[in-house]
DNA sequence: GACTAAAACGAACGTTCGTACTATTTTAAT
DNA sequence: ATTAAAATAGTACGAACGTTCGTTTTAGTC
């Protein structure tokens, strides 16, 4: 069908308008005249605003993952693919994947005090994104590349935090070192919970 | 004035309505309405829904120091002062201090990517606070608690991330033990660059 | 208490929002 | 080529947006 390439090619405009925007800044008319359709016409799409929001939050998630998990899984699993994901991330920042910064970290922060099924489909994908952070911090236990003593959430929370601070400071404070900061940060937290390779090796 | 003491309230009440709404979501006719004024009446007090928003900022900071910095000031320069930062932000989350989570952290992911006043006052007032951020660390390092090692534009952009972690885990997943994580975080890394009492006293 | 300036109000402006309904065109299947 | 379905356009609506205007109320001064 010829309407689902249509749908795809807006949610495709619309993420890349609510990175910039907001998901409350994304509107259908700016929407339509950018994409030179009629209002009703890119509506029918979507039964109502908020559809058009989960949609778009929908195709923002498969960009991400594109972006930042597919690559990563290439990398064996433990330190090298926790590491992976990290170099991802901050690649994901430095090349724009989104034009106004991380999608998910602004419609964290726009959504966190907005009740209702977009803030609830934001958690959820957070609570995803957290705890497969949090997995590939376990295999790097499970594979002795991590002291036994690491807590997974407690990093992943500050390594999530890392990448948060990472795009506030690229994209609003324009500090040009914001990746080279972040970066080693993550390393050096990583190094100090690593396992020596050569207490790993038999 | 009378019209002074009206102008306050009204900021009082449009950074609570800006830190849950978003200082784009913040609008006129809402705040008119729960202040029980008129739309006009309010809107004279200030010349434009951006100056409305620049106001807005403008109080938004005068809290922040105060719940912030004021109370941080009273402990002796160095590292009590540094940490009485990083513990005063962190209650500062928990308590609420703004209904919607950090009004600052919010707006910086709002705007990071719409040029113009609004945006430019809130990159001057977030360099303005990592800026004591560092300067807070470069006394902690001058008084010789801090190892002179330490790179405090690199040491601000870790603490500050691990507060903006904080806000989001506090406010959008609801993680209760967002706060102990980011003070875990920050005791460890500031524990992990702090010369010992005895190698300072003297 | 009268006068005046500041402050607040009410109504209306033009615009844009999301949404609904109807008509037309385009597409895909026969 | 015909036809049914799908996709898009068109038009209209009420509500809310920021803003302007003229009027009324309030507060402070003589």
């Amino acid at each position: 069908m010829k309407g689902e390439r249509t749908r795809q090619s807006i949610l495709e405009r619309a993420v890349d308008v609510a990175s910039l925007e907001g998901l409350e800044g994304l509107t259908i008319g700016r929407l339509a005249d950018e994409l030179k359709m009629s209002k009703s016409g890119l509506f029918a799409h979507f039964g109502s605003k908020e559809d058009l929001q989960l949609a778009t939050i929908q195709a923002a998630s498969e960009r991400y993952i594109r972006e930042i998990f597919t690559p990563a899984l290439l990398q064996p699993r433990g330190f090298p693919r926790l590491m992976a994901i990290c170099e991802s991330w901050l690649s994901y920042i430095r090349r724009g994947v989104f034009p106004g910064g991380c999608f998910f970290a602004a419609a964290s922060f726009e959504f966190d005090s907005r009740p209702g099924p977009v803030q609830e489909r934001i958690r959820g994908l957070m609570d995803d994104w957290i705890g497969a952070l949090e997995r590939a911090i376990r295999m790097a236990k499970d594979e002795g590349h991590l002291r036994p003593d690491v807590d997974p959430s407690q990093l992943a929370f500050e390594l999530n935090a890392l990448f948060f601070g990472a795009n506030f400071a690229f994209y609003l404070r324009h500090d040009e070192q914001a990746i080279a900061r972040a970066r080693r940060a993550v390393e050096a937290r990583l190094e100090s919970l690593r396992v020596p390779a050569e207490a790993t090796a038999r």
